[in-house]
DNA sequence: GTGGATTTTGATTTTGTCGTAATAATCAAT
DNA sequence: ATTGATTATTACGACAAAATCAAAATCCAC
């Protein structure tokens, strides 16, 4: 477990949703897919912070965009995964398989 | 998003690993469940602190159990999730599963 | 320069982490 | 059967990392 190579679980969802914007991933549309897609409403600093911690894990990269040409149309940071990312995204995910399966008759539900 | 009602990424972990073991849990059997299983090889006081928390937060329910009869077996506390505890995890679960589903072409892997 | 969108900074709370101290039980003498 | 060593389990105290937001700084068009 090297240093800095966690993935916590905002982390995790951030990676999620860059992934899934594909090319187009930014700040606010990451958040956008955050709360309508991962029951999770934060704030916009929250979800830059985020983004940057990535980056410097080596799991995101960014570019800057072009400005928009409308009002305020300050130019976006693009993100998108490396492969590094893609490599996390997929262990974290075998893991919880693996933790889920195998009977799971146990759960106190009703 | 009430307070102190989110699921850090070792809590759902421990979580998990309490679930697969049913009404066997203690601290030391979900401590091997996260180096075994998990990929999660954390010490012992981790585990504990982790598994107090999620008791906390009304996830997980705890008793003490009997001496073992063993040379140094003091009476274990045992652990399993509470309804609740079960709702967060799938809830978790989902939020995943929606972030992963649909198309998933986009990442950048060799 | 104003006004609107995006990003960065600073500060704080929550989680994750471990070393070590405290408990509790058995075993081996005495 | 008290005392001390040995082992397993749990609690405590300190600190690092991640999550979080309000407010400040940027950047762009008008």
């Amino acid at each position: 477990m090297p240093k800095g190579s966690h993935l916590g679980d905002l982390e995790e969802l951030v990676l999620l949703a860059v992934r899934r914007l594909g090319e187009e991933a930014d700040g606010g549309r990451v958040r956008e897919q955050l709360s309508e897609h991962a029951e999770r409403s934060v704030s916009v600093s929250t979800v830059y912070v985020t983004l940057m911690r990535l980056e410097e894990k080596g799991y995101a990269r960014s570019w800057k965009g072009e400005p928009s040409g409308t009002r305020g149309g300050k130019a976006k940071r693009h993100y998108a995964l490396t492969p590094e990312g893609v490599d996390a995204l997929e262990r974290v995910r075998a893991v919880r398989e693996r933790m889920w399966d195998r009977d799971g008759a146990h759960a106190t539900h009703g």
